[in-house]
DNA sequence: ATGCTTACTTACATTTTTGTTAGTTCCTTA
DNA sequence: TAAGGAACTAACAAAAATGTAAGTAAGCAT
C-alpha cells in the first residue's frame, strides 16, 4: 500500500488475474482491511474524516488515510474539502460504490448461514500460532 | 498464511471486524490471491490437484496447496483422496461455495461497468513504483 | 534396486500490508 | 505569543502473504 514493485512475481500474478477476470478486479478493489468499514459508515451519507475514524474505531489516521486515498483513486469515494478553519473534509460514496450494496447484503446473509453450518465442526487451526 | 501471531494488533483488528460483521467474515474467507481462481475452475465439477494447478497457471504447488487447505478448513472445498497409485486427489466445491456464485456474477458485471466508467479518467498512480 | 508420477512439504527469501510514533500545516481564538 | 483542532504526512517497524527451490512418500513398472 505504500510502495509496489511492478515486476515482482507477486504483482505480475495479481495483474494477470485482474486482467482476465472482472470479479478479481472488483475483489482487489474492495478487499482490504478498512474498506468495508468505510462503505458501511458512508452508506447513509457523507462523513468527515474524524467522524469516520471515530465511528470505525481501532483505525489509525494513517491507515484510514491510505484506504481512503485508494478508494478515491479507484472511484469509490469522493473527497470534498470545505475551506473552513479548522479544515473540514467530507467523504461520500460514488455511484459505483453504492451499487456494491447488494453484494454486502448477500455476503452478510451468506456469512451468517455459513457460520452456522461451520459451528461445532470447526477443526484445529490451520497455521502455527505464536503466543 | 504460514504463521499468525494471535495477539498482534493486526490480528486483533481483523477479529474484531469479523466478529461484528458477517460480510467481513465472508470477505476474509474468499479474498486471497488464488481462491477466486479455484472457485472458478471447480465451478463445473471436481478436479484433481494437478489439473487445477495447470488450468490456473502461474500458481506454484505450494501456493495452491495453502489456499486449498484454508478453503477446506473453512468449509469451501472438499478434498477426496482416491487410494490409487500414483495418488489421485480431487477437489470439489461445497454447498456454501456454490452459493457464492451470485456474488461472482454480480461482481463480474459491476467490475466491467466500473472499469468502463474509470476509463480515461484514471489519475496518476497512488504509490511509489520501484522499477 | 531404480526410476516414475502425483501430491504434496520444508526451509528460506521477498514483497506487501498493517501498525507506531511523532510531526506538520492552516488559520483562529485566548 | 501560544495553544488548539482537523486532517493529514514521514520515517520506521512488525506482521502477513506470496514466491523459490529442493526434497519426500507411496507403490507400481522396469
Amino acid at each position: 500500500m505504500a510502495s509496489i514493485k511492478k515486476n515482482s512475481t507477486n504483482n505480475i500474478n495479481k495483474e494477470i488475474i485482474i486482467a482476465r477476470c472482472s470479479e478479481a478486479y472488483a475483489m482487489d478493489m474492495i478487499g482490504t482491511r478498512w474498506k468495508l468499514s468505510v462503505f458501511y459508515q458512508l452508506k447513509h451519507g457523507p462523513m468527515r474524516f474524524s467522524a469516520l475514524r471515530d465511528s470505525i474505531g481501532n483505525v489509525t489516521d494513517r491507515m484510514l488515510t491510505l484506504h481512503l486515498r485508494e478508494m478515491e483513486r479507484d472511484g469509490l469515494v469522493i473527497r470534498t474539502v470545505y475551506p473552513e478553519v479548522p479544515a473540514r473534509v467530507e467523504y461520500s460514496l460514488t455511484e459505483s460504490a453504492v451499487e456494491l450494496q447488494p453484494v454486502w447484503e448477500y455476503l452478510r446473509a451468506w456469512g451468517k448461514r455459513h457460520m452456522d453450518r461451520q459451528q461445532g465442526l470447526t477443526p484445529a487451526p490451520l497455521h502455527d500460532t505464536l503466543d
